[in-house]
DNA sequence: TATAATGTTTGAAC
DNA sequence: AGTTCAAACATTAT
């Protein structure tokens, strides 16, 4: 799951600030009993970070490749796949509703105010994201590929595979591009285009219609010229890349 | 049906 | 002793 996708988890789980959990379940290693009576401060996303805020710790959620969630408050489902029986990792259980965690890791913080620990200058999701300071990170990483520096999620928290390969595409960059290799205007751009495109995978996200919007992620086919896209590993984090070796250079 | 995949941490190996 | 890298985790769609 990328930073867009919590954003909007974050959003959807709202209604549950100011609920007090009733009830606990899961296959969590965590002593989850502890939050048994608890009363949710605050939820709020950072990159891949779902966080649940508690008076005098925090619960720290993070959905991995397979990880999803489900909650239904007042008989309304919010999200998630509510077919299928499993067991969750976590379950809150809460008077009007309750959400349902599976495949996720699971971390307590133990701060009254998790938020603070976190620097949303870096996160692609957030209003007090720093374009400028994100350009000036990215030149400390001269001799890396832009690949692998747009998946550091100390430099673009939030970013993932997707946002990776569709940002690359959109700005007709290969993914094996060292960062030196690439002039300060086209860094400009590619800069802009994560925060704007992670906005926009938001809203498709919202709208069940991220899939079919994708153009080079998964896809066989350039969607500009029809050439065959290449998919091959790349950069030191062997992660997946789409490109059209002839749009992207 | 086997494979790959919206990801990160850990600890072994060098 | 610092760095690198494979394994582990665990599920679903293709």
């Amino acid at each position: 799951m990328e930073g867009p996708s919590l954003f909007l988890a974050a959003e959807q789980l709202q209604p549950f600030v100011g609920e007090s959990i009733i009830t606990v379940k899961g296959n969590t290693k965590l002593e989850k009993e502890r939050l048994i009576g608890l009363k949710v401060e605050d939820i709020f996303s950072f990159g891949k970070h779902l966080v649940f805020q508690f008076k005098s710790f925090a619960l720290r959620v993070h959905f991995l490749l397979f990880g999803t969630f489900e909650a239904t408050f007042r008989n309304e489902k919010i999200t998630g796949d509510y077919e299928k029986t499993r067991v969750p990792r976590l379950q809150l259980d809460f008077p009007e509703g309750n959400i349902a965690m599976y495949n996720c890791s699971l971390v307590f913080i133990e701060s009254s105010n998790a938020k603070e620990l976190y620097d949303n200058s870096i996160n692609i999701m957030s209003p007090s994201w720093d374009s400028k300071k994100a350009i000036k990170t990215v030149q400390t990483f001269q001799d890396e590929e832009i690949g692998d520096v747009l998946l550091d999620q100390a430099v673009f928290a939030g970013v993932g595979n997707i946002i990776k390969n569709e940002v690359l595409f959109l700005e007709h960059l290969l993914p094996e591009k060292k960062i030196d290799a690439i002039s300060l205007s086209k860094l400009r751009k590619l800069i802009d285009t994560v925060k704007r495109y992670s906005l926009q995978f938001y809203e498709w996200r919202k709208q069940f219609v991220l899939r079919k919007h994708f153009q080079i992620y998964r896809k066989r086919v350039c969607p500009r010229c029809q050439s065959e896209i290449i998919r091959v590993k790349t950069g030191k984090r062997k992660r997946m890349s789409y490109y059209c070796a002839h749009c992207q250079k």
